[in-house]
Formats: structure tokens, sequence, C-alpha cells
DNA sequence: CTCCCGATAT
DNA sequence: ATATCAGGAG
């Protein structure tokens, strides 16, 4: 790890240190693996609501194996890409039922074979469920990864063996945590709040902007 | 690379 | 009007 990396990963420690939990509300394996499966391109926030009702009326995985398509989607709506969402959901649980006795699987292929789900679900529940260094390149992740100058790559896929190179492995589950608090918190996609940001040191973004600054006067 | 897609902030 | 939100599959 370069002096340069280790300088961001205290900064964040100092500011985000216990902040360590998920902010999928989950009681089970199999909620969190639905709740993930949920998530894409929708806010946490709106899963959250929408899981509420649907843990209680799907309270087994056997039940969302078993649940109606058409029913499915009405009931999983506001998270958008309802269609695809409900069918992965029914698919992926039936999976669940009949190879794996209800429960959640642990490694990665496992996991990723599994309808619905890819390498950023599947190192979700690798890393909260089953306490396995992962790194999952969410939005948030890619974007501020990006402007801390640890990665230059596009593609999440890169991005995640770049990060497992660059961080040290016991800090991986952490820096999710840590950069998705940061990216709600200071570092949005759009308008951040580089006032606030105590990372303007190490982002290369800010750099740039201050560069148009100076040209300008 | 395109499509899936509703809700909210700007 | 448009960008963005804890992405994944064909």
């Amino acid at each position: 790890m370069t002096k340069r990396t280790k300088a961001i990963l205290d900064k964040l420690d100092e500011v985000y240190t216990r902040e360590y939990k998920c902010y999928l509300d989950h009681e089970t394996p199999w909620q969190l693996l639905i709740a993930t499966m949920l998530s894409a391109q929708c806010t946490d926030a709106r899963v959250n609501i929408v899981t509420k009702e649907l843990f209680k009326k799907y309270d087994t995985v056997e039940k969302f194996a078993n649940a109606d398509l058409k029913e499915l989607e009405q009931d999983i709506k506001p998270t958008g890409f309802y269609h695809n969402k409900a069918k992965n959901i029914i698919s992926c649980t039936n999976t669940l039922m009949e190879k794996y006795n209800g429960e959640v699987p642990d490694s990665l292929e496992d996991l990723t074979a599994l309808a619905g789900v890819g390498r950023k679900t599947a190192n979700v529940i690798r890393g909260n469920i089953f306490n396995q260094p992962s790194i999952v390149v969410d939005t948030h992740v890619k974007r501020i990864s990006k402007r801390l100058g640890l990665t230059k790559e596009d593609d999440p896929e890169k991005v995640e063996f770049e990060l497992m190179k660059v961080l040290p492995k016991d800090h991986w589950i952490l820096y999710n945590i840590q950069i998705i608090t940061f990216g709600r918190q200071i570092c949005f996609a759009r308008g951040p709040k580089c006032e606030e940001c105590f990372l303007t040191d190490y982002c290369l973004e800010y750099k740039e902007k201050n560069k148009k600054k100076k040209i300008k006067k």
C-alpha cells in the first residue's frame, strides 16, 4: 500500500469509525440477498420502504419461490425494473430451495450463478453475511475511487480487481461502507460538497476544478 | 452496447 | 427536461 492510499484510508477511518452497518434492512441472509437485488438503480431508502411490507407478506424463501409473478411485480414496483427483478427473485429463490435447501450459498461462483445476482450483489452477501473479504463496486465506489485516483477503470469488474491490489485485505469490507456513506453525505455524483470534504487533498476532480478557476483569474 | 424502469433532486 | 439511484442479463 502506498503512503497516499494509507493517508486516504486513515482519513476515512477517522471520520467513519464505527459506521459499519449495512444500509439495507434485513434480518436473514436471504432477506439481504433479495434487498440487494432490489437495490439496482434505486435508493436504499426506497428499498427499505418496499421490503418492510414485502418481508411480512413473503416471510420465507419458499413463499418467494412460489410467488405469483404478476403479484410480486406489483409488490416491488416502486424499486423499478420490476419485471426483471420479480422474475429473477422467483427463479433465484427456486434455485435456493432446490440446490441449497433454502439457504444462501457463500461462494462467488454459486452466488453469481443465481438469477439476478452479479458480482456486486454476491460481494455484498459475502462481506455482510459471511465476513469474507470482498470489494463491492457499486455506483458510489466506482465514482469515488476514480475521483480519489485509486483506479482509472470504468468497468466495475476491473475496478474491483484493481482495488483488491491497492487496498489491504483487512480494509476491503470497511472501505465499501465508508465510501457509500461518504458518497451519500459529501461526495455526490452531482454537485459534491467539496467545501465540506476532508479528502480534497487527494481528489483529482477537485484539483481539476481549481486549475480552471486559476486560469479564469 | 442496449434494455430494463419508478421516484426524486436539480 | 434530465441526471441519478447500493446493477444485471441478453
